[in-house]
DNA sequence: CTAATTGCAAATTATTTGCAGCCCC
DNA sequence: GGGGCTGCAAATAATTTGCAATTAG
């Protein structure tokens, strides 16, 4: 397991109560899940959190994870993204962007970009009441653009992303 | 059917030269699939477009509607967007953003907003190429902000939004 | 106690693939 | 005429659900 996350210190307390204030329960499987995604940042699809929650809790059930992976977004104490190749989970629910190479796949964590001011615009010319917003970056990550497609993904010579399969999980 | 957007015009000829160039060919069902993707701003999953496709060749499989899909969006003559509910499908390839609502669930189309600043802003502090960007906001639109939900979804009151299920197709 | 949660297996849903025949260039 | 394309049916893959047993609070 990697360190954790400064955020991720007081994860117990704080979300046995986020989860207890709505009737919800923290269980080991639970807790275990939550601390899997919260300790990468590669935002891993569910079989890879399955995978990894098993080293530590060998009798969990996939559908279990599929659960309670859920639960936690709905909460919040996690997020969602939809993927090509399915979904995948992002433990780190601070403001920030993505990045996805695709050349090797890697979906990397950026700093935000543009702030409020956008959705401010988008608000006031349509009237929307705009809550959130998401902003997907496509490219070739620094590594891949230096050696070839480096570890990772095969066929390097793709001629779209929208399709490109990167490492599953 | 509806009225076709501008850029739709010169479709038949532009698009077959698209193709050729790549040794594929026009075929009947491409050229509707990809005409009834460009038809509607709805964002239609590959059922829906399977659906429509069906009225004007009611011969077509659900087969040749996902493989076309795929070869249409590789040569770039549409959009994929990976969607909680699966993908879907965009035929307006020109510059711009997305809004979903939160309670109805529809996705409108909007102009662009951070344009290549962003980009350029995100390749220098991170020697990333930057290809290409999305934007996903998020929010109430201006019709279910007046009238309670209106059409569309049941549930109005929930209180996240990764896990809208909207109007599947 | 008792409602939330779990594992297991079966069920769904989305998407892909193998193959034989068909058709565009 | 040959390689793309198509329809069909079967195969995968991802995710969900029913249910009886288990457990947190």
């Amino acid at each position: 397991m990697r360190p954790k996350r400064p955020q991720a210190a007081d994860a117990g307390a704080r979300t046995r109560d986020t989860l207890r204030a709505r009737g919800l329960r923290l269980t080991e499987p639970r807790r275990i899940i939550l601390d899997v995604v919260r300790a990468t940042d590669a935002h891993p699809s569910a079989a890879l959190v399955y995978r990894l929650v098993r080293r530590r809790l060998p009798g969990v059930s996939l559908a279990t994870v599929y659960r309670n992976l859920r639960v936690l977004a709905a909460q919040g104490l996690l997020t969602e993204r939809p993927d090509v190749a399915g979904m995948r989970f992002d433990g780190n629910t601070t403001a920030h962007d993505h990045f996805t190479c695709v050349v090797c796949g890697r979906i990397y964590d950026v700093p935000p970009r543009a702030g409020g001011g956008v959705r401010r615009a988008l608000r006031s010319t349509t009237g929307f009441e705009v809550l959130d917003h998401r902003i997907e970056f496509y490219g070739r990550c620094a590594r891949c653009r230096r050696g070839g497609g480096s570890s990772g993904n095969p066929s390097p010579t793709r001629r779209t992303y929208a399709r490109q399969k990167p490492q599953r999980d």
